[in-house]
DNA sequence: CTGAATCCAGAAGGATACTG
DNA sequence: CAGTATCCTTCTGGATTCAG
């Protein structure tokens, strides 16, 4: 298996081509990653799958603020990845049932330790966007 | 402290308001972060120079494609931050390095964790992909 | 060399109305 | 209930030009 682009495993120790050639960054599974969880809803999603199953409007009420569109198109994501389970049950009216998949629980633990990251840096983050601000106000670029 | 709105720390036990009220997001440091890597080149021009410094048209070649202008900004969203450092020195003509924060560096273990699922689990990924082709195919919504 | 300024195209997201 | 379809606005990022 080559290298792929952007790879960020071993953060340290594997060899990238340079320059980084970036082909819309396909091939890289950590970037596919970063895209597809990138967006203003998935990852609120997958944590609230990640406490209990939901049904649509459930969810739809569940989350202030996002439209029935985005919502949609946020499990279609989750759910073409692998990450949430889609069940229809063909009663009336209706009624469709959201999972993770045991794929998409796994990535809880990953993502738990980038959020405990910023949680438990979020002090040093806003000093550092303080300096920012005192720097750019005492000195021109 | 209250609980920020998507806090996502501690997945399971932490509570969250219902429904979760989405104010842009305002006050989740892990929402934040999330935001700020999650543009097109942060995560990369994070990982280059987590590996060692770099000057500005160093950085420019080393990645294939970006521009100078999303260089700039991605470097200074890194920089507002406190992930990373800009180092002039006034010489003629000018030259500028960059290097990551001790902050910067710290965020590498948990961007590494998340990096090694996506690499772990690309073939699940991959066959996740393909179900859900195949369901596309064979049945509609 | 290291940017800033301007202009422009495409993608992402929201509001609303409609359907099986 | 669980979506689709349509329209519209905003945001992101690229190309190009100019400047200290």
């Amino acid at each position: 298996m080559s290298v792929p682009n952007t790879d960020v495993r071993s953060l340290v120790a594997t060899a990238l081509p340079m320059p980084v050639p970036v082909d819309e960054y396909d091939g890289c599974p950590v970037t596919g990653l970063l895209r597809l969880l990138s967006d203003k809803w998935s990852m609120l999603v997958l944590v609230l799958l990640g406490r209990q199953p939901y049904r649509f409007n459930e969810l739809h009420r569940a989350i202030g603020g996002i439209s029935q569109r985005m919502l949609t198109r946020t499990l279609r994501g989750l759910e073409s990845a692998g990450l949430v389970l889609r069940e229809v049950h063909p009663t009336v009216p209706p009624s469709v049932e959201y999972r993770l998949t045991p794929l998409g629980q796994s990535l809880l633990g990953p993502l738990s330790g980038l959020a405990d990251w910023a949680v438990g840096n979020e002090a040093a983050l806003a000093a550092g966007r303080r300096r920012a601000g005192a720097a750019e106000s005492s000195g021109p670029r």
